[in-house]
DNA sequence: CAATCAATGTGTACGCTGTTCACATACAAT
DNA sequence: ATTGTATGTGAACAGCGTACACATTGATTG
């Protein structure tokens, strides 16, 4: 936005970086993702990319922190509107999680893969750490804990079943023939198969 | 294994190749796997590979078809074990699927990759639609299906839920400083309290 | 205001990658 | 023996991530 031509420096790369990585993942998916092009797009020359992370990966490990809020953002976005609604939180939550997953599959895929990013940078951990606790907060009220950020078993299940159910969706190897709105009825009632669950014990 | 040292063609390039893939992501995971290196490895030009796969894609693709395979053989295996032993089939099914992906991530990778491999290729649709049939029969005997390979609400949050953890683990998202027995029996009492709810219901 | 310094972007170069294509070799069929 | 087809080779290409010496700038200091 605040672009700045003053040939030199840049002004805002690093960020600008993350904007290209963002266009090229929406655009081409993440494999798709490269150094050069980012570059390109932000009108930079590929060196100057490492004045700002020291890697592709540290790169791609910004990108995942940066998936992983948005994705929180849009947790609590859900869990705010079911409140309002009074309506399940949990089920908002899951069906947030699982159409985030089908509607930026690339974002999606970026957050995940220990292979391609720093599963130990500080920020990237906090994020992850942010949306565990959205993960856990939808079953707020219903169940206590005592340690946040240690799931139990129930919780387990919940983010496991809506993580698992969005990767087989992108992956294709569930619902392959389903429109977006099928696949999103099929997680809404394996939610509330799981809610009804939890009501029964 | 039976080799054919006549210099010029190998005589099973193409099956050596695969075992090369396999020998790379097993030492340095998925990402590292390069044509080239599997060249060197089986003793043959980079350009050969081109004779029996059109492109990288195909040979992952190819690889892909024999994890899914070694899966399937996995959750047979589990599940005969269980039959003999009177024990629940789809616990056995649904551990021995976590357990597949914590033993050899980099193969359960490759499975799932809509963006690196071909998923219309049809070995791999077949891989996949075997491995689709061991998720639902694990179920067997419990739920009647109309159409084999399309699954229920039970069946896809079965799936979903195993699935998902498994990912979450070998991701680090999930029981990262948990051991390997640790994260077993976790997967052992979510799929647990699965089965509890099936039979209460 | 001038001089200095750290931060930030550039250009060139390196080795590695996937892929192509003309060519070489071997096996199978005639 | 000859021919044809399948299979492996070698050189070449563009594109990749990355390193490094260098250029340019904005901020800091005297």
């Amino acid at each position: 936005m605040t672009k700045q031509n003053r040939n030199y420096h840049h002004g805002n790369l690093a960020e600008s970086l993350l904007n290209a990585v963002d266009e090229l993942a929406t655009k081409f998916g993440i494999e798709a993702v490269t150094l050069r092009a980012c570059a390109k797009i932000v009108g930079v020359s590929p060196s100057s990319a490492f004045r700002h992370y020291s890697d592709k990966r540290a790169l791609l490990t910004a990108f995942a922190s940066r998936a992983l809020h948005q994705l929180s953002d849009s947790l609590q976005i859900a869990k705010n509107a079911a409140q309002q609604d009074n309506n399940d939180e949990y089920l908002a939550v899951g069906l947030a999680y699982v159409q985030f997953a089908i509607d930026k599959p690339a974002f999606f895929r970026a957050m995940w893969r220990e292979e391609t990013i720093y599963i130990a940078d500080e920020s990237y951990i906090e994020a992850a750490d942010r949306l565990r606790g959205y993960m856990q907060a939808g079953f707020a009220g219903t169940l206590q804990d005592e340690d946040p950020l240690s799931l139990n078993v129930a919780e387990v299940l919940a983010w496991s079943s809506v993580h698992g159910l969005a990767v087989l969706f992108i992956e294709g190897a569930l619902g392959g023939s389903k429109s977006r709105k099928q696949k999103l009825q099929l997680a809404e009632q394996m939610i509330e198969s799981m809610i009804l669950e939890r009501r029964n014990n």
